[in-house]
DNA sequence: TCCTTTCCTAAGCGCCCGCTTAGCATGAGG
DNA sequence: CCTCATGCTAAGCGGGCGCTTAGGAAAGGA
């Protein structure tokens, strides 16, 4: 499963660093969870992790860095591309309800552990959270333009969009009933219903 | 704001302990607030705290249960009255959206620091949560019962009209455009356009 | 007046935290 | 064969953690 998450991170040992590392923050929260948690998980002692991150929160940083630009490239392919408004979405909302169901390990950590970075790591992170967040307003505007979208209000209708997908992860397990694609699908057609879509699906 | 939660409490250091934890616990979460965080802000030495609850665990408990209560009290109150599904359903997500914005500190704390109490607590507070989306399950059965509601599967639709208030806790500040009130509003109005509502609003 | 209860503090115990230091093994380059 | 960079470990430092202990101040009742 994670075996394929960065896949060019450059000693193997940092992988497993990273991989121990986000399976802990997921589980207990960043603050909860000790470095020999991490270095014992990876099969390391404490302090080689040392060797290859300066610091816990430079690993939280690396990790939720790479989550949310992973998530912004998503996000911005699928609004940006030809088709209508609302094929647009529905694949949107697919991939991004999908990701935070398949990835929910990841995700926890990129949607819920970024108040734990350093100042100015935390802006580098809600910088892409802003690109993010205004792709689907655009996508939405593009919609509403065109008259397939009806909504009160843009940026009201994309944050609740995009909590439908973040809070996913919150609550999605591996035992779920669904999978993260039927999911995906299902949430599609929920949200195109809640931003009026008038081709009727 | 705060003045009148827990107004039963008894002692009233109590309540301020209450107070400094639920603001301390919303703000940087439960394991990076220290004991001595939270008895300073009450205005007690650290040894105070423990003359009113056993542990930190404990205060914790006390805010995610009387927490958790006051939500089910809200949601069963506006699900099992007369009225049609929808306008329950509107009165709802306008009550439930708005607590999750008007006390977003509490909210917080009771929606996304549980995973800190230990299992028998976990357990009592995890029940609490099980009735409340069962109410909103059985609301939205009797909504497609009538025909006033069409979904795809009802229990991912109560997950996602869960979801929408409960993300609320997460971003909502007080220096939001929109008041706690304006807010369920809107959301309500895309719950019930996501619920296939065939009563147009 | 003295006793009891209530609410609080000063001090500190034992533990575990993030991180550092000093040094050791391995293997490629010359 | 020696050199040196790389990746690691054993040991431990300073400090902050949750929580305990022993006792004091204040207030009300007998």
């Amino acid at each position: 499963m994670t075996m394929s998450l960065w896949p060019d991170v450059k000693p193997e040992a940092a992988r497993r660093l990273m991989h121990a590392a986000v399976q802990s923050f997921a589980a207990v929260g960043f603050h909860a969870t000790t470095t020999r948690d991490i270095a014992t998980a990876a099969g390391m002692s404490p302090a080689a992790l040392y060797v290859h991150f300066p610091s816990k929160t430079a690993l939280l940083f690396e990790i939720s860095r790479s989550g949310h630009e992973q998530t912004l490239a998503l996000v911005q392919d699928l609004a940006t591309g030809d088709g209508t408004p609302t094929d647009k979405m529905r694949a949107l909302v697919e991939s991004f309800v999908a990701w935070h169901a398949r990835e929910h390990t990841v995700a926890r950590v990129v949607q819920y552990e970024l108040d734990a970075l350093p100042e100015s790591e935390y802006l580098v992170v809600t910088g892409l959270r802003r690109r993010i967040e205004q792709a689907v307003r655009t996508l939405i505007a593009e919609g509403v333009r065109t008259g397939e979208f009806q909504v009160p209000d843009e940026k009201t209708a994309a944050r609740a969009v995009l909590s439908l997908g973040i809070d996913v992860a919150r609550w999605y397990t591996e035992r779920a009933r669904k999978t993260p694609r039927a999911l995906g699908r299902e949430y599609a057609t929920l949200v195109l219903r809640m931003l009026g879509n008038s081709t009727i699906d």
